[in-house]
DNA sequence: ACGGTATTTCTAGAATTATCGAAATATAAG
DNA sequence: CTTATATTTCGATAATTCTAGAAATACCGT
């Protein structure tokens, strides 16, 4: 279902919610105020949440009035690892440099890297 | 423009025809040759690859009668990247999971660290 | 110049998606 | 039970996307 999360992620209201509920992991937010976060009718918000979770890239969960969105982190790594893994098929050399321009940003135990943010 | 990229990848014959030149990379393939290979009338495909081609995700290049294109991996890598740091932002802890299962498809090779190309 | 090959552009219909007002559903409080 | 709050579902419209036949463009060999 990597084609569900990509076309999932690439509608800008979308992605932008996906990127507000990374940013608020674990706690998640009430999907009115994800919708009044970013300056969207609530229904429509709705409709947007309704694709990220068919696509398994958001839960939902019920607490008393509101519903409680979260990012589903698991899901997002499956994709990511999905399409990677593409590229390195039986050929590492072809994606060395691409897990070497991603690793930088979780240094994940030595120090920090100075400046790391070399592209984008 | 991340949103046309994840764009161009979530639709079945695109993304099979991105893998398929990841696959084929360095040589690239002629656009009948991948219309071929999956099925798709040429001018389908044609349609198809002006997508990717927009979104940067290939390249053309006219050999003859040929249109020979190539899966630009350095537009994929930056995609990637700003997916991954979008997890990051701030709180390495959240998708240092993430990192460490897309890494070991690319045997992390200390030796040959000072030629990375970073552009490729 | 001509004929053949490779690919794209034009065009159009079918299907899907985005948006949002209005109505419906679910929960809580008084 | 009634009212208020939070969210979704319904319905309708505008916009976009997918698909492919037909025509056009670009290139090559003779």
């Amino acid at each position: 279902m990597t084609i569900l999360a990509l076309a999932a992620l690439a509608q800008s209201t979308r992605l932008d919610v996906f990127r507000l509920l990374v940013k608020r992991e674990p706690d998640g937010l009430a999907a009115g105020e994800i919708a009044k976060a970013l300056a969207v009718p609530q229904n429509t918000m709705s409709a947007h949440l309704a694709v990220l979770s068919r696509a398994g890239l958001v839960s939902a969960q019920r607490i008393s009035r509101s519903i409680v969105y979260r990012a589903d982190l698991s899901r997002f790594q499956s994709v990511m690892s999905f399409l990677v893994n593409d590229c390195c098929d039986g050929r590492p050399e072809i994606c060395a440099p691409l897990i070497e321009s991603i690793a930088p940003c979780c240094p994940p135990k030595r120090k920090r890297k100075a400046n790391a943010r070399s592209n984008v």
